[in-house]
DNA sequence: CCTATCGTCAACCGATAGGTTGAATATGGA
DNA sequence: TCCATATTCAACCTATCGGTTGACGATAGG
């Protein structure tokens, strides 16, 4: 284990990995399905799903032709360990979670995924 | 507030801040003290003082000539709800926690200001 | 077999990150 | 007043990041 705190935080820096991160979380996704809502090359895409796997926040199989990307949210606990660190933070707060996800979307647009 | 989830986790990415941060934890320090373990420029240090700064991690209050810097927790919280969303971690685990400080120090040594 | 689709690779590009050095700007103290 | 200390600024350098485009390998399907 041990992605490193580098590699998972420099992957979670950028926004459209955190979009990614969390279109991932309603369902595993092919990564031209992923590319789809982007205004950005696949090529792209293909990049940044590549930093996330090197980070270990996803995981990539190919079955067929289609490569399959999958959510691994266990990376992220020892950066969540780490953080936890310097202070508590009030529990678990998914509405706060889900405006950000929202706030993060482009045209305020919402489903990802369709 | 919301300083950006992008500044956070940018500043988060590089373990000469987290480092920082960490000596923060147990004290206040002056930019020159914060400067003197690492083997790097003071206007490096400088630098990356500045980005803590902006990503609201840290404050820095100037009394005389010197200038202060203290640890602002507060700004984890939105990137600790962030990454909450994608999962229920382990309740707060201090010793996690201290593990990762010391694997992030360089020479083996513990103590970092004094 | 032929072709369209899925995804990556390679080369390139401009912008930014992280470091250096040397000069500049306070401020404190003798 | 003069000097040392604390910190930043400005210019510079190299490496990496995030994007592009075009060619390529692999697979599915008619």
């Amino acid at each position: 284990m041990a992605h490193s705190l580098d590699t998972v935080f420099a992957a979670l820096a950028d926004p459209t990995r955190r979009r990614i991160l969390g279109m991932l979380l309603e369902d595993d996704m092919a990564v031209t399905d992923v590319a789809e809502p982007f205004e950005m090359s696949l090529a792209a895409i293909s990049k940044h799903l590549t930093v996330l796997t090197a980070a270990g926040l996803i995981s990539q199989e190919k079955r067929g032709r289609v490569k399959w990307c999958r959510l691994e949210p266990d990376a992220l606990r020892d950066a969540s360990v780490w953080m936890q660190g310097f202070g508590q933070f009030e529990p678990v707060n998914l509405d706060a979670f889900e405006r950000f996800l929202e706030s993060e979307l482009p045209g305020g647009e919402k489903g990802p995924s369709e």
